[in-house]
DNA sequence: TAGGCCATCTGGTCCT
DNA sequence: AGGACCAGATGGCCTA
């Protein structure tokens, strides 16, 4: 555990709005060395893998450094709601210790829930069809407007199916993204076992040029 | 070196 | 009351 230490540490009386709570250099033993839990992050060969995601891609896992925080003040977030700093609501009867474990165990939800939402991304992009940028996966903005390009399509694709008026024309917005357009995912992940109906070869084909 | 992208921390707000 | 969600801040990594 890290050592935490607070301005008055080992009191439990201190004004919350004063107290500065840093990690003391050793506190890397919280970071470094922590069970990965949840969220399956294994290390090989200097890699991090998400075992839980099944990706053989690697996870970039970068620590943040350890910095000072103070606790109470109006620091990042404060731009709305009513002002903090001194006279902000504090809990009634929650120590320093308790304090400090509260925020660990929200900071580590927080960090589970920017996972499931990165393992989220990652299916996306899997389904996504796309060529790979400098042999680099596509970025969140890149996956979310690719995304959006392709049910636009797909949608497109189908309304000429059925002899409709197609629903969505492509802005310059849409442009942004450019990765190669992939006519079949076969081609791309050549271990998929999927078989690709004539329906959907055919919404795949009408789809070309729209990426 | 600047800029893009990202992970993480943090505190406020919303929801159950 | 506590967890989820959100957005701002910060700093590391990478590339042009």
């Amino acid at each position: 555990m890290p050592h935490w230490v607070t301005a008055e540490e080992g009191t439990d009386t201190e004004s919350p709005d004063q107290v500065m709570l840093y990690y003391e250099d050793d506190a890397s033993e919280y970071y470094d060395n922590k069970p990965d839990g949840p969220d399956n992050i294994e290390e090989q060969n200097g890699d991090f893998y998400d075992s839980g995601s099944g990706s053989d891609e690697p996870v970039q896992r970068r620590m943040r450094p350890r910095r000072a925080v103070v606790l109470g003040s109006s620091s990042s977030a404060g731009s709305t709601g009513p002002p903090s700093g001194p006279g902000r609501r504090r809990r009634c009867g929650i120590s320093a210790r308790e304090r400090n474990l509260r925020r660990l165990e929200s900071n580590e939800r927080e960090r589970m829930r920017m996972h499931s939402l990165n393992r989220a991304f990652e299916d996306l992009r899997r389904v996504i069809p796309h060529v790979k940028k400098d042999n680099r996966s596509l970025s969140k903005i890149e996956t979310l407007t690719l995304a959006k390009n392709y049910v636009k399509a797909l949608t497109n694709a189908i309304c000429t199916m059925r002899g409709e008026v197609a629903h969505y024309s492509f802005n310059s917005d849409d442009e942004n993204v450019e990765p190669a357009f992939v006519l079949n995912r076969r081609d791309q992940e050549p271990n998929n076992n999927e078989t690709v109906s004539t329906d959907q070869q055919e919404i795949t084909t009408r789809t070309q040029g729209f990426f």
